[in-house]
DNA sequence: ACCGATAATTTGGAATACCAAATTGTGAAC
DNA sequence: GTTCACAATTTGGTATTCCAAATTATCGGT
């Protein structure tokens, strides 16, 4: 019963598909804040060895999804108020250099189809289908993120918005993020990269103040 | 001749101590960009097996120091031209963000020693101990971000002031650093939040001019 | 019952062994 | 001499085994 030879069954190494697997039970709240991650039970579970999960763990753990506890094991981290701060301070600095270097492509002529995700944003929510309007809108950040053409920033904000992502679903007034994506994409648009910077920061500190109302109060 | 027992020799796990080790010989120039970082190799070379080893590329994996190629092995990474320049632009952003948290803490009546080590920094130039002046500047940039609390920005930013250390002691016109740094712990110290930002970006953008001149020319 | 010592269990850290994909080397056929 | 097929090597991925620190359970003495 080796089952190596699963190795290359999708492609991918089994760390990524054991810590895919991981954080996505984390953000849907199947591994609820405080639970702790046993190496042995994860991989009993999964039906692989210890390495991968040993791997995929550190990933996490770097990603700041889980920590490790001195001699305590493993636990899914819990999203204080503080730390919700924390990130938000975060993301406002790196999605407003998004914005401001996703302008200045648009000022060096390349071409965004940021308003493309802003339109099926819109659509779907003038069609009550929140799964899309969510879907539209991480798709939108991701486009942005994508559009800025800088791998680092990318590496570090993707991870930022994956933790924050299971809170948007509970959060969102759609009709104000669609209002917001818009004027950012037309910020974007006309290339003026101050502009596109400033009000990418003015969204995620509209997005800040209602999680920590949503969240903590 | 099992050496785990030397597990807990100094507190650290292995994978810490090799990462450490295998990290200073890429920022110190002994591994070269492409070099290529075998397992096996590493493993006998620290004398440790090559589960820790693994992990330690991992890390650095993640922290950018090295790419995996798919399947020709993991090599230390070059910095292209606009690496640098997608770092810099990070830099900028975090550092910034680094100098309004702690001019909002100053606000708040938190005291920074941020000064006291510009002053070391002016001594150590003074007695012409660029060593000395070169500690004292990466000191500078740690208690900035330590001072601005957010555990994020620190884990985000410190590995990419690392990756550019090595490039800094080539660089650097102390004279200017010291006025820029003097500048900046000074506009923290009034509070003024966006004055501290704008004053850390200014003191990026005239690095990160040098910095390509100096690559790239 | 309570306390303390010791044994069992839990859990992560590390070492070793094995496997598969890819590259490189080699030699025979022409 | 060139080329193609096949074997050896390289290298990372995974599994398995062993180890040590810490916690928890157990049991005898009082």
């Amino acid at each position: 019963m080796n089952s190596s030879s699963a190795l290359y069954q999708n492609g991918f190494p089994l760390r990524d598909v054991v810590s895919e697997k991981i954080r996505s039970r984390i953000l849907d709240g199947t591994y609820v804040p405080g639970t702790r991650l046993i190496e042995r039970d994860l991989a009993a579970e999964f039906e692989v060895s210890r390495s991968p999960v040993r791997e995929a763990i550190r990933l996490l753990n770097h990603e700041g999804l889980v920590e490790s506890l001195a001699t305590r094991g493993i636990v899914v981290k819990k999203l204080t108020r503080s730390e919700v701060v924390e990130i938000f301070d975060l993301r406002e600095a790196l999605e407003g250099l998004a914005a401001r270097l996703a302008a200045e492509r648009v000022a060096d002529g390349a071409v965004s189809n940021l308003d493309e995700f802003v339109r099926r944003s819109h659509v779907a929510v003038s069609a009550l289908d929140f799964d899309a309007a969510h879907a539209a809108n991480a798709a939108f950040h991701d486009e942005l993120i994508a559009f800025s053409e800088n791998g680092n920033l990318q590496a570090v904000l993707t991870p930022l918005l994956g933790r924050l992502h299971w809170i948007f679903r509970q959060v969102l007034d759609f009709q104000q993020v669609y209002r917001e994506h818009d004027g950012l994409a037309k910020a974007v648009a006309t290339g003026d990269s101050r502009r596109a910077r400033r009000v990418a920061e003015k969204h995620v500190q509209s997005y800040r103040a209602r999680t920590l109302d949503y969240l903590f109060s």
